[in-house]
DNA sequence: CATCACTTTATACTATCGTATAATATCGCG
DNA sequence: CGCGATATTATACGATAGTATAAAGTGATG
């Protein structure tokens, strides 16, 4: 007989480790957690795989986050956070004309880094979330108005630049609903498509409607 | 102390049933996988809620699916297949022109009972697992297309029969990326958006480019 | 009414789930 | 340089996951 080389009374060694500020590593979880709803799904996607994915322990994610949901729900709000830097950029880079700011806005989300096969599937994947997981819920609810403010007074604003009278309401969802068509055909063949160039396309009907 | 209630050695008494044809319990399965896919999402449904949902044990998933993941792409065909029907229906109720035929096909599923919250929001649920899953992934390749190709067709027959000219390719993009972000939009707040005007209020540009 | 194929249930199995607790390594500060 | 705060790891816990196997009930057939 061998002799036993697992040495039951025997600590483990405990790996070494930096000490990072709680900021540091709560957005090291959260991209890990990014990371692992891309490459596995929700499904697949549990606190361990995402503290092996960030290279960190399991205890991790309870102490820097109250749940797995939060950590969930918080990945989704800096998703949307994301989305709402860029659009702020593209907003002060435009002309100041209402025309050219709403142009600048339903663009804005179609080039990279917002236009990432993997950032797309991911936020599709969190709106199905929302039907589901009530922390995820909350984020959205208090997120997802903004953007579609925007651009309902943008398109107000235009319209009434040129002098126009449109339903705003209706032509906002037409907007939303072909941005995120647009997305998500792109998701699911992105060398099919060109997104811009198909925004860009149907895109003349809504200005005509709004002179 | 108290007697044992419980008895280890005798036999649990067995809940008794009906047989039933293996066509009927693979139906009843599917559409319990979906009831639990709309109530739980993907990551709580598990072939226990499965078998719970339908009134039936645990083991008669394994008996009629080879796997859970079996189960969960059979439910997408079935749902696919329901809106192949009726958009075949819609097709055989409408006039015969091009032009007929195009409105047909693309209004069909803007309405119930394919444009149902439930059924809507599951079918975003599946083309989100495209990604992970590799037995929904081969369900979709093989029937996807199809009604993607119907209506290439006929937007090229539309335009040949107006003597018009058109990108078929870009503007079938245009048209699913339209028909998805309806779809979606709509999902994510049923009362807010009526799909079907939405749709209408943007098919004019196509109709334009085709004539 | 006995037989038998097959549907169905019950249960076991191992792995992994999210969460909780205790021990320990790290680093700022005196 | 040693101490204290706390970030971090290790481990445990009950619940549940998907899968596998064996026993038993059902209904058609003769």
């Amino acid at each position: 007989m061998e002799t036993d080389d697992s040495q039951p009374l025997a600590r483990a060694p405990r790996r070494s480790f930096s000490k990072k500020a709680p900021d540091v590593r709560r957005q090291e979880l959260i991209d890990a957690t990014f990371r692992c709803l891309v490459r596995l799904g929700e499904a697949e996607t549990s606190v361990r795989t995402i503290a092996d994915e960030a290279g960190l322990s399991l205890g991790m994610v309870r102490h820097h986050f109250r749940s797995k949901d939060e950590l969930l729900a918080e990945t989704y709000r800096h998703l949307s956070a994301q989305l709402q830097e860029q659009t702020a950029r593209a907003l002060a880079e435009a002309g100041p004309s209402p025309g050219e700011q709403l142009h600048a806005l339903v663009m804005a989300g179609l080039r990279p880094p917002i236009l990432d096969r993997d950032y797309i599937r991911v936020r599709f994947l969190f709106w199905g979330l929302t039907h589901t997981n009530e922390a995820v819920r909350r984020v959205h609810e208090e997120i997802y108005g903004r953007f579609q403010q925007q651009l309902h007074d943008l398109i107000e604003q235009t319209a009434r630049a040129n002098g126009a009278t449109v339903d705003a309401a209706t032509v906002t969802l037409a907007v939303m609903a072909l941005l995120k068509g647009a997305w998500l055909e792109w998701s699911l063949a992105p060398d099919a498509v060109d997104p811009q160039a198909l925004v860009a396309q149907i895109l003349p009907v809504l200005r005509e409607s709004l002179s």
